[in-house]
RNA sequence: GCGCCCGUAGCUCAAUCGGAUAGAGCAACAGCCUUCUAAGCUGUAGGUUACUGGUUCGAUUCCAGUCGGGCGUACCA
């Protein structure tokens, strides 16, 4: 529709030899100023040194428009330009619904695409814990939220089950293992003191019994502690209906040398340096030697950066049209740091979209939960989802905007009432699968009656109308989520749709043996609305219960 | 100190590249079930959008400053 006005307003302008502007086309709120409203006459007002409403009056006359489509045209305020749609565009769309069902608002704008998104990646040295909680869940939406639009989308992970945080995990298993037959032996200062580590240890004292004893082979103890970690991490994932692609082990950059090649490009063009015996990477076109970045250290071991580096360039070079990660502001800065290295080294770091999401505060009713990734009382996000489930988890965690801090209130989430804002959206549904059983017994003709054979205009109640408006607009607010990979979105959409569904159900009964041609009617609009609500829920992934 | 994010109703949050009277839910108050699920609906009340200035037809939105909060500011990842 939007697309139908863009066009007939351009036309209008070309007639007019008005300059062509950015004009826009937004929803209105407000029933009086009709569906759609352009600002198109105010934008041209300084360039024409006319009023916006003259401007605009002079645009409507010389408008031509399918009076099939648009019923009226106004100006308004300041000079707004108001579009008032012919109510059976509508009506034709519930036809789309019923056709399209689980395609409906899908939309091919980016087929032909191939997006990488990578999210969660944490490393094997214990179980996902709640601050994975919020990355993990947007991912999850935001990764369906792009394939509604046409993407190709690649799910991975990347981890490294090298380095200091798994030498420290192999230690504390190590001593864990000691501990069964030594209980003084001494524990690591800094070891990972979960319960799940002496859980690592009794698993392999089951099978080696104290055969370990005297052997200082770390990489055992590693092993297992990787396998049982990741076996538990690919659980949680599982739990949550997450499920990626690609492990892409960091490891494997080592491997192929492209660390190494990397390494020595930055030297060859003279984008690094030594200084006390590390390696340093310049930032800040070399300026300011103050914001340079250490990327081999004194040891001899690259840092994160590095690697980093390279494995972003290797996703660029699987030629993905979007690269996404998704991070915690706690490691805010970090990414800016890799893409500049990406850059130095000539890629086109463009194609790579950085979504970082806030911290969450996790409460209890007025009680706020402490979290400490070192003690042994954290809590586990398998810990939430047991208590919650997952569709609460899930729900919660998308529920807001990333950019702001999300407070996220366990009781609440668990609460099966009308307190919890998920319930309401499951509700409608559920309600709708209610009144369809009992239109199976009574008003069976729904199920084959074709809308193209019926009196639409038999709908006309305002509730109606507002109804099939909403439903209208799903597969645009699909787009623009994805376009802003903002799930959130959705959900007040969906929160829309509910509510709207809900004021139709109070005023006007559907299922009348009475008036069979107008149930069916209605029963197709609650079709439409079951169906837009399922295909939404699908996108933020949460499940679509029947009865409640 | 510096960098990023944020500050909207009592609470948790929306507000479509700057648009018309800033919206929902919860909490409060008043109503609605002998008819399809009351986990619902209707109404009332609640706001100087932290503050000060600027940009313009028009600012919660953009800019500058002030105050307040979160996260970072490692040869950890």
């Amino acid at each position: 529709m939007k697309k139908h006005l863009n066009k007939i307003l351009t036309e209008t302008f070309e007639k007019l030899n008005y300059p062509l502007k950015d004009f826009q086309f937004d929803n209105t709120k407000d029933p009086k100023f009709g569906d759609f409203s352009t600002n198109a006459a105010m934008l041209l007002a300084k360039d024409l040194k006319l009023q916006p409403r003259e401007i605009a009056g002079e645009i409507i006359s010389n408008l031509r428009y399918d009076s099939e489509l648009i019923s009226k045209v106004e100006i308004a305020g300041p000079g707004f330009i108001n579009f008032f749609v012919n109510e059976n565009y509508y009506k034709q769309n519930l036809l789309n619904i019923i056709s399209e069902l689980d395609q409906y608002g899908r939309s091919e704008i980016n087929i032909n695409k191939t997006a990488d998104l990578e999210w969660v990646s944490a490393n094997p040295t214990g179980p996902l814990h709640l601050g994975h909680g919020r990355g993990l869940c947007l991912g999850k939406s935001i990764a369906n939220l792009l394939e509604w639009t046409g993407y190709r989308i690649t799910r991975e992970y990347y981890y490294n089950d090298a380095g200091n945080q798994m030498n420290n995990l192999a230690k504390s298993v190590h001593a864990r293992y000691m501990q069964l037959t030594d209980p003084d032996y001494p524990f690591p200062e800094d070891g990972y003191v979960g319960d799940y580590v002496k859980k690592i240890a009794q698993i392999i004292f089951d099978e080696r019994k104290d055969s370990l004893k005297d052997s200082d082979d770390m990489d055992l103890f590693k092993k297992a502690g990787e396998n049982y970690n990741f076996k538990q991490i690919r659980k949680t994932l599982d739990s949550l209906g997450v499920h990626h692609d690609i492990f892409f082990n960091e490891t494997s950059l080592y491997e192929n040398k492209s660390i190494e090649k990397i390494l020595k490009e930055f030297k060859d063009k003279d984008l690094s340096y030594e200084k006390d015996g590390a390696v340093w990477l310049k930032m800040g076109s070399g300026i300011d030697p103050e914001k340079d970045k250490v990327i081999v250290k004194a040891t001899g071991e690259p840092t994160y950066r590095l690697p980093d580096i390279a494995y972003h360039i290797d996703k660029i070079n699987r030629g993905f049209d979007l690269i996404i990660d998704i991070l915690g502001s706690d490691h805010g800065d970090t990414h800016k740091e890799v893409l500049y290295g990406v850059k130095l080294l000539g890629f086109d770091q463009e194609r790579i979209k950085v979504i970082i999401h806030q911290m969450v505060t996790f409460k209890i009713g007025d009680e706020t939960v402490k979290m400490s990734k070192r003690s042994d009382n954290a809590l586990y996000l398998d810990d939430l989802v047991n208590d919650i489930g997952a569709d609460a988890t899930q729900f919660f965690f998308i529920m807001r905007g990333i950019n702001t801090h999300l407070d996220f209130d366990i009781k609440l989430a668990k609460e099966q009432s009308e307190k919890n804002p998920m319930y309401y959206l499951q509700y409608a549904h559920a309600r709708i699968c209610g009144i369809l059983r009992n239109a199976d017994d009574n008003i069976p003709e729904y199920k084959t009656t074709d809308l193209k054979d019926s009196d639409l205009s038999l709908l006309s109640t305002p509730e109606e109308t507002d109804l099939l408006k909403t439903l209208s607009r799903f597969p645009e607010e699909v787009i623009n989520s994805a376009a802003s990979f903002e799930p959130h979105k959705i959900i007040t959409y969906l929160n829309e749709t509910a509510e709207s569904f809900h004021r139709f159900y109070h005023n006007n009964r559907v299922v009348d043996k009475d008036n069979i041609q107008l149930s069916v009617l209605r029963l197709k609009i609650c079709l439409a609305v079951r169906q837009v609500l399922k295909n939404g829920f699908s996108i933020i992934g949460i499940s679509a219960p029947e009865r409640m």
